[in-house]
DNA sequence: TCCCCAAAAATTGTATACATAATTGTATTT
DNA sequence: AAATACAATTATGTATACAATTTTTGGGGA
């Protein structure tokens, strides 16, 4: 056994905090903070930060501290096209190479992100990643795998309460439960179409959202400055950005 | 001006090293001789290798250290086939977004490169990687951008010195002004396949380097040990250093 | 009232010391 | 001589103290 290492469980928590809501886009992380919250020191949560910023899921500027990336609605586009093709890709490896019992293995997977979709678990969100990436596993390509798990996890950020809505809900279920049909039955342009609607239709639901939380999640201080120095004037605030 | 971090230097510093090859695949990176190479404290030197490991650039097992990356056989060819399919999407994005103006940056770009690459200059691994930086960012998708970046730097691990065949720069030269002229015409097909063809080529250079040294790089000095002590028995091995 | 400046507070960057796990060296046993 | 156990060494993980930078605060002058 490995042993343990606490930036490990901090990253593990924050993510989860970050991907659930907890932690808002644009939140600032105050270092003094976080190590009353997890109990450790800043050399731990320093790590951790450091981890969380290679991922993209959060942003450091240096001196000025860290805080949940937030995505602009252009930013959002970009991500989804970039998920749409490279997932598109993976698909048709999929079919080349995935092996009849990992077939059943998915159905199980399948069914117990079922369970946790229809009750809302607060594990709802790393469940449903964790059958995407089961899924896409089986592409046998580690770096494709690797790619599309940082996009799916970066679009969480900002779509942590896309399932709000009870029936986004059930056509996300129909909609998997379509895609393993579709494995199974070696349909290779209709899993493509089926990927592209399933991407289709997540990204709409999150830009929805995304305009409804007025494009910035939970301090936007930084606007409030900015529109500050506009209406009165160049004062003694040195460049933010 | 952003203040100077310290971890920003030693990343770029080691990133370099590792794509020169002064650090070598395999090669082990203890905390405690990179603070008297880099003259700085532990404290960045583990922020650096965070940043690096987040990157695929090294491996880091707990209580056990840092080690270059490697790369399997079989992990390059998942990764140039990540790259192939991923860089063909950004060049269908290239022909709809470049600007007119943006082709004559490449071309100047593409002069200094080549100065680079002829005279093998130090910087010549850096220049390259600017100047594709630079093609795929007229794709105006920054999400292609960065994995495209991650895929190639990652490809350079083990390629360090693929370009020590004279005629591999020259072939290298006239690919890359055989993409800059399929651009400015628009023609997407052609274009397509001279990407795809430009990542064969290198593909195949680094297989055959990476076949050629044995499979892993510098030291091995794990795998010497495992060998020696089950032949010999647990005998007194010093350290090489 | 508004702006500017300087000092204080807050926050992050860096260095160092201590704690813990892994590795190596050596003695003991067989 | 080989194998094992255990001490000594090495290297990494963690905590804390100090330095550098930013942000806030408060008073003086126009």
């Amino acid at each position: 056994m490995m042993p343990a290492v606490q930036s490990t469980r901090v990253v593990q928590e924050m993510e989860a905090a970050i991907l659930s809501g907890a932690f808002k886009p644009r939140e600032r992380l105050v270092e003094m903070d976080l190590i009353s919250r997890f109990g450790v020191s800043r050399t731990v949560i320093r790590e951790a930060l450091k981890r969380l910023e290679a991922r993209g899921l959060i942003r450091m500027t240096p001196y000025r501290g860290a805080m949940v990336a937030d995505l602009s609605a252009e930013e959002i586009d970009e991500l989804y096209y970039a998920r749409m093709e490279i997932e598109r890709i993976a698909a048709r490896l999929i079919l080349e190479n995935i092996h009849p019992g990992e077939i059943q293995e998915l159905k199980a997977l399948l069914r117990d992100l079922e369970g946790h979709l229809r009750r809302k678990t607060p594990q709802m969100i790393e469940k449903d990643l964790e059958f995407h990436r089961a899924v896409y596993r089986t592409c046998r390509n580690r770096y494709l795998c690797e790619l599309i798990d940082l996009l799916r996890t970066k679009a969480h950020i900002v779509g942590y309460n896309a399932w709000s809505f009870p029936q986004r809900i059930e056509q996300s279920i129909r909609e998997h439960r379509e895609i393993l049909r579709a494995i199974e039955e070696r349909n290779r342009v209709r899993l493509e179409k089926l990927v592209v609607k399933h991407i289709t239709f997540s990204r709409r639901s999150y830009q929805a959202q995304v305009k409804g939380l007025d494009q910035g999640g939970a301090d936007s201080r930084e606007r409030v400055h900015r529109i500050i120095r506009k209406k009165v004037g160049p004062g003694k605030m040195k460049e933010r950005f």
